[in-house]
DNA sequence: TAGATTGTTAATCGATTAACAATC
DNA sequence: TAGATTGTTAATCGATTAACAATC
């Protein structure tokens, strides 16, 4: 798992971390307050995106990027960079199963598009959600995920669905060919060794807020 | 903010992760799946959890916890212990600004009653949207933050408001009292510096996800 | 006692930051 | 040249893991 140097091609191998990040720095980068043209100092970039100037560089390093020194990154060329390295000009194909008020909202989500994901095929188990339509797409029965998926090559799932569903529906993504998957249910779900798997909770960002709120407001700590 | 011990009183002082793990072997062990009473080793919880065995041993370790060498863990008083340590018993109320789908989805989570959260007061712009319920909760107009607020004792926010509003939404927070904020919309908020501040970006998990799925399919690694 | 499992130490790993030589 | 800013190194920090003595 560490560093391993591929085919000399420059930024094949970032931290996680740092890829994290990035989409953050294209994203003040393209902002509208920010010139299309011209350069940016590391600093000023870094104020922009909320990160230390340090470890700005030290991201940027990892794309073999190129400043100028005394100068600054050229805004045009370095958001192309970032793009390039995050392959967000391959508009990745999504699954979307489960089209409750989170499934709505990731679907409408208008962030996706430049970003390099397309929301290709919406799933949910419901009679009255199946055969609608949101937005451009229609809602297809999850029994019909494994034909769908094979059809739009998709690869990459997305499980929006109501507790104790999240096993079953990310084991028909699997069977659907699907290699990535994105759980927002908060359980432990299982995938074989060769499928990626990610987890977010909403709720637990919010516990962990409330937990340093909690803190404060008992005296815990002064400042 | 090197480890601060305060008045003796074991578990203060959470390392970050830790508090993120606590709640999910808090849902482990409280999981239809779970006995209820009896013991369990670190092993089966860190599987149930996720996590590795060992990780999990000194997470439990910070909250002064001991189970018994050779047997295990009590379920019900860790479980106990672990809600102390988070403070769940507590109940913070917390206002919700944004009541479009995300915000919806965030309304009707069930997870957050059991986590010591309680969604007190809801908010939003929208002329349409003010003035109906969301479950038990009628939905306020943004421009009386300040006085409901204050009026329920809320120090904890949740922004999910289109984005170009975050940062206005949030100052108006923070006028009103609140002292934590969620953020999820994507874009960089500033914030006093007593007020603590987390940020969700929905569209960020995914895009990472999407990076490795885009390494794999391009054959940068072998697998 | 023998077996099991904790609690803790020490090693490892990865990520962040400060500092500064290189250089535009 | 003088000033500015990068790219990189070394120091620091925090989090994870393996290993094992303690002990039930």
């Amino acid at each position: 798992m560490t560093g391993q140097e591929i085919g000399g091609t420059a930024g094949r191998d970032l931290p996680e971390a740092t890829v994290g990040r990035l989409a953050g720095y294209l994203r003040a980068l393209t902002a509208p307050g920010t010139a299309a043209s011209g350069v940016i100092s590391s600093s000023t970039l870094a104020e922009l995106a909320g990160v230390n100037a340090a470890l700005l560089r030290k991201d940027l390093s990892f794309l073999g990027s190129h400043g100028t020194r005394g100068v600054g990154y050229d805004i045009a060329g370095l958001a192309d960079e970032i793009r390039r390295a995050l392959g967000t000009h391959l508009a990745s194909p999504v699954a979307l199963v489960g089209i409750g008020h989170l499934g709505r909202a990731l679907a409408r989500y208008a962030g996706f598009g430049g970003r390099g994901l397309e929301i290709a095929a919406l799933f949910d188990a419901s009679p009255e959600v199946i055969g609608t339509r949101v937005g451009d797409l229609e809602v297809h029965d999850i029994a019909d995920v494994v034909p769908v998926c094979r059809d739009r090559a998709i690869t990459i799932g997305v499980v929006a669905t109501p507790e104790g569903t999240a096993q079953q529906v990310t084991d028909a993504l699997v069977r659907a060919g699907v290699r990535s998957v994105l759980n927002f249910a908060p359980e432990v779900v299982v995938v074989p060794p060769e499928v990626q798997l990610r987890r977010v909770d909403l709720a637990l960002e919010l516990q962990i807020l409330a937990f340093h709120e909690t803190r404060r407001s008992s005296g815990a700590v002064g400042g």
